[in-house]
DNA sequence: CATGAATGAGGGTTCATTCAT
DNA sequence: AATGAATGAACCCTCATTCAT
C-alpha cells in the first residue's frame, strides 16, 4: 500500500535504465572499455554513482549486455533487411543500406560493436568473435544462395563474406570520420552495393 | 679505444632496449594497452621496471612510438611489394602476399595495429586514423592507376581501396585466430587476389 | 472510540517495531555489527529500508539500543534467578541454570552480547565494559556475602568473580558450538556448579 | 650487478615490512578488522598506501596471517611454559604467568586474539574456533595428567579447561582495562593460579 | 646503468542515509 | 505510514611513475 507501485513509478525507473544505458553506450563507444569510467557515464546520465549500482550489477556486466544487445540489434537489423529480399542484388543493397542506416543514425551503437570491446576483458573476446561469425554468416547465407543457384560463379563463399564483412566495417568506420556522414551514406550504400556483386562475378541487372 | 668501447656500449644499449622493445610489441598485442601493464613487459624482458624508464620516458610514448614503427613496417613492406611489380594484378598479388606473410610470420605486427591499439588512448586516434589513411592509400594507387590507363573501368578509387583495406584486415584476422594460420596463407592469398580483381573489374588474366 | 483507534494503531506500530528488532538481533548476532548491513535486517524484516528509518534513527542507535536491551534482559533474569535463593550453592546452581536457558533459548541474545559488539564501534565500548561490569558484579554479591558469612574462606571476590564470569561464557559459547546444545545443557549447568563451588573452596553439600 | 642485494637491502625490507606489521597489529587490536582501515595501518606505519600492498597482497590475507601467527606465538609461548614444568600446580602458575605475561608486555596481541578477530570475516572464523579449541586444549593436557595420575579427582578435563580459558581470557582483559596493568600482574597470577588449583580440587601445596 | 622499494592518483564498488511519492 | 529510488562519502586495490642506492 502507498506508492502505486508498478505503474508509473515501474515506468519511469525503466526509463531511467534505458537512458543510462543509451548514456553508457555513447561513453563505451567513445572511450572504449578500459578508458570509460562508471564516473564518466553517471556523469552523461546526470545521476550520482551510487544509482549506477542500484540498476546494473557492476561495470563488466554492463558492458557485456550492452554488447551483446547492440549485437542483437544490428546483426537482426541486417537481416531481416537481407532476407526482404530474395534475389542477391537486392539482399545485397537492403542490407547495406540497413547498415548504413543504422551507422548514421545511432553512429554509437557501430562504434560501440566496431571498437569499443576490441582488447577489452578475456570475457567479452568470445562474445566478440561470436559477433564476427555472426556477421560474416549474415552475409555468406545469400552468397551460398546464389552458388547454389548458380546466379553467380562457384566460389569460397566463406572467405568471400568474411571480406565483405571488414571491407564494410571499414567504409561505414570510415564514412562515420566524415564531418557529415548522412550527405555521403546514399553514395557509400551504392558503391558498396556495386563493389559486393562485381566481388562475387553477378551478371544480373543492378539494383 | 674509447669510441670502440662506447660503440659497443652503444651496441649493448640499443641491443637491449631493441629487446625491450619487441617484448613490449607482444605484450601489447596480446592484451591491448590498457590491459598491458608496464610490469607485464619488463617480466617479459627480464629486467626491472626502473630499466624501463631508463630507456622509455613512459608507457603511452611508447606505445606511440611502437605503433608508428609497426605501421612503417607493415606498411612499406606492402607498398615495395607492390611496387615491385606495374601490371595491376601483380601488384594486387604481391601486396596481399606480402600482408599475410607478415602476419603469418610476426602475428604480433598484425595484432598491435589492428586490434592492440583500438580504443586506447586519445593521442594515438590520430595515428590510428593516419595508418587507416596510408593502408588505404596503398592500395588506392594502383587502382588511380589502373583507372587511368584504363586497366579496370572507372570507379571511386577511394572507396574501393579503403573496402579492399577494411576486407583484407578482416580475413588476415579470421586467418590468425584459425589454429595453424600457415596452413591456409597461400588459399587466402589467392582468394584474396581474385576477389579484389573481381571487386575492381579486371579483365585480364589473373596471375 | 478515538482512543481505542489510536491504542491500536500504537499497538500495531509497537508490534512493527518489536518484530524488527528482533529480526535485527539475529542479523546482528549471526553477522556482527560491520558485517550486517540494514539491507540484511529490512530482508529479515520483510519492509522496506525507509520503514527502518521511519521506527529507528541510524544502524548504531538501534544496535546500541538492541545491546543494551538485551543485557538488561539477560543479567536481570540471572541475577533474578540468583537472588530467588539465600544459599551460596543454590545461587550458583539457579545463576549458571538461568544462564544456560537463555543461551539454549535464545541463542542469538547471547551471541550479540558476547561475539556480536566486540570490536563493534567506539560508542559501543563503554556499553561493553559496562555489560562486563554488571556480568561480574552478578556474581561477585554472592560470593562477597558468603565471604561475610564465612561460608567460604577469603578470597578476592572481585577477581574471582571475573573469573567465572568468563568461564561461564566460554563454556557456554562452547555449548551453542555444539549441534545439539539442548543436549548437553543439563551437563554443563551441573558441572559449572561444581566448578563454580570448588573454586571458591566451598565445603557445603553441593546442590 | 650495481645495488648489492640481498644484504642490507633484504634487512632493510625485512625491517620494514616487520614494522608494518606490528602497526598493523596494533591497529587490527584497537578498532577490528572491519573498523580498521588500510589507510589507517599505513598512516601507523609512514608509508604510502601503495607500500602496503607492495609487502601484503590484501588488508584480509595479512590480518589472517598476523592473527595466525600472534596465535601460534601465544600458544607457543604458554605451552613452552606449561611443559617446563611436571608438577600440576607448576604447570599451571607458570602458564599463567607467561600468558599474563605476554598481555603485559604486548598487549596488542592479545586484544587482536581475544577482540580483534571477532565477526571480522568468515574464512577468519574457522583460524578463531581453531584458536579457541588450542587454548582449551592447551590447559586440558595438564588437567588429563593429572586425572591420570591421580593427583586430583576424576572430572571432566574438556570441560574444565574451557572454563579455565575463558576465566584467563576475562580476568586478562580486565587486567589490561586498568590503568597500570604491570602492577596488578603478579597478584592476578597468584590469584588466578590458586583460583585453577581450588577449582579442580588440587590437595598439594601451591607454589 | 640497473635496481626495486616507495608513492599516490584514481578506479570500481559498498552501504548508511535521505526524501519525494 | 510506508516505499524504494537516489545519493555520495569512503573503502579496497591497481598501476604508472620516481628516486635513492
Amino acid at each position: 500500500m502507498a506508492y502505486r507501485s508498478s505503474d508509473k513509478t515501474r515506468q519511469k525507473k525503466d526509463a531511467k535504465r534505458t537512458a543510462m544505458m543509451q548514456a553508457a553506450v555513447q561513453v563505451f563507444a567513445e572511450s572504449g572499455y578500459h578508458a570509460a569510467t562508471v564516473r564518466d557515464i553517471v556523469k552523461a546520465s546526470d545521476v550520482a554513482i551510487g544509482t549506477f549500482y542500484f540498476y546494473f550489477p557492476d561495470k563488466e556486466t554492463l558492458f557485456v549486455h550492452l554488447y551483446e544487445e547492440t549485437a542483437d540489434f544490428l546483426l537482426q537489423t541486417i537481416d531481416q533487411a537481407i532476407r526482404s529480399r530474395s534475389e542477391l542484388a537486392q539482399q545485397f543493397s537492403r542490407g547495406i543500406q540497413a547498415y548504413v542506416n543504422i551507422a548514421v543514425f545511432e553512429p554509437a551503437v557501430v562504434r560501440l560493436l566496431l571498437v569499443g570491446g576490441v582488447g577489452a576483458i578475456p570475457s567479452l573476446e568470445i562474445k566478440r568473435s561470436n559477433f564476427r561469425e555472426r556477421m560474416v554468416r549474415l552475409w555468406q547465407r545469400p552468397l551460398d544462395q546464389a552458388i547454389d543457384t548458380g546466379t553467380i560463379p562457384n566460389q569460397n563463399g566463406r572467405r568471400v563474406a568474411e571480406a565483405f564483412a571488414g571491407a564494410f566495417d571499414e567504409v561505414i568506420l570510415q564514412l562515420l570520420a566524415m564531418p557529415e556522414p548522412d550527405m555521403e551514406a546514399a553514395a557509400v550504400v551504392q558503391e558498396l552495393t556495386l563493389f559486393s556483386l562485381r566481388a562475387v562475378a553477378y551478371k544480373g541487372t543492378p539494383p
